[in-house]
DNA sequence: GTCTATAAGCAGATAGAC
DNA sequence: GTCTATCTGCTTATAGAC
């Protein structure tokens, strides 16, 4: 990202090779498959071909690794004023289809596991996917529906999805891995349209 | 548990004291609350008050520890009869009412918090968790439903239930975490029915 | 920008004394 | 049943040479 920039202006070139963009392709897969505390700094380096003091040198400490690495690769923004674009009947189904389709992107989907594996046993990795899905993700949407609860429903949301991601990729539910995108969207969308704009006891 | 047992007999008891059981104690609390990675036999000896050595002395390695530490302080089979004699327009509320209900137990919430907190960086723990609630909970109530792709439905209705505890206690999703029982109940019940007995796409 | 060397510490596990 | 002592290996992080 940072080292191949394409804006050639005339100065010197900021990095020297791909090695930093090496080191945090192999530290997201990694982070992704096994998590913050089972991925070391070695590893990364071994995986990236490069001396473990390199990747301190570029990222200081393994949180700030973490913390950059793991960032999104897309701005949540736009895809909220799309979703609210729409009909508000088909919110759920549509979130629903474009989350589903983004998870076959492993730069998504190794992001989005890794953020929630390092939740699972740090406090702050939690803030972390806390401030993602319902913050930034979900919690716009509700609020700028104008239903009741909005928090509330962002909150219930959010766990449907976290929870179907969940089960599928890191438990390993055979019955949800088998799924093709489309039947996941068509089971979970209205569970999502109900939390989202349904009527709420 | 094995050192207390309540049947007095002539022969030489079992265990000295209740160390053992203080040492699984201990291991409870810390699984629950930090998951099996950044539990160390050396901290729950601390916490027992007994030396390092004498935890792998009882369970051998840590892993055993984890283990046997780890089962469901309750039988799932006769909660499963029991959900399955009543109405089956009613089975998706009375299921959240089960689980929520017992969540409010530590002895409960500890075991099952800590199997997900495990399951999110160790493949041998997503397999207990696996063989638990989709297995051993879930998956007896929809193949008894007599209802149309059980093992599906029994993922579904597991990846809401899990995302629920995985927002509510471990991400800590402030919305969730301000619910009182009734109220999850009420919330969840009516997307778990459809998935248990509802029309599937 | 890249690497060597090393600090400083904690992990799980083992052997054996009492 | 309980503990002392220790082995072996791994971790993040630092200082500094080239």
């Amino acid at each position: 990202m940072t080292t191949t920039n394409a804006r050639p202006r005339s100065g010197r070139r900021p990095g020297a090779s791909g090695t930093r963009a090496a080191i945090a392709a192999a530290a997201r897969v990694q982070f992704g498959d096994v998590g913050f505390d089972r991925t070391t700094i070695r590893s990364v380096a071994a995986a990236a071909g490069v001396d473990p003091a390199l990747v301190m040198h570029f990222y200081c400490s393994k949180q700030q690794l973490f913390v950059e690495t793991m960032a999104l690769p897309f701005d949540p923004a736009p895809v909220v004023a799309d979703l609210l674009a729409g009909e508000r009947e088909t919110i759920g189904i549509r979130l629903a289809h474009f989350l589903l389709h983004a998870m076959e992107d492993p730069a998504v989907s190794t992001v989005l596991l890794g953020r929630i594996r390092a939740a699972a046993s740090d406090p702050e990795a939690a803030r972390l996917l806390r401030d993602l899905v319902p913050g930034e993700l979900v919690g716009p949407l509700t609020r700028e529906l104008g239903v009741d609860q909005p928090e509330l429903r962002a909150g219930l949301v959010s766990s449907q999805l976290i929870g179907f991601a969940v089960a599928r990729w890191i438990v390993g539910v055979e019955a949800l891995a088998a799924l093709d995108v489309e039947r996941s969207i068509a089971f979970l969308g209205p569970s999502l349209q109900r939390f989202l704009a349904g009527p709420l006891p």
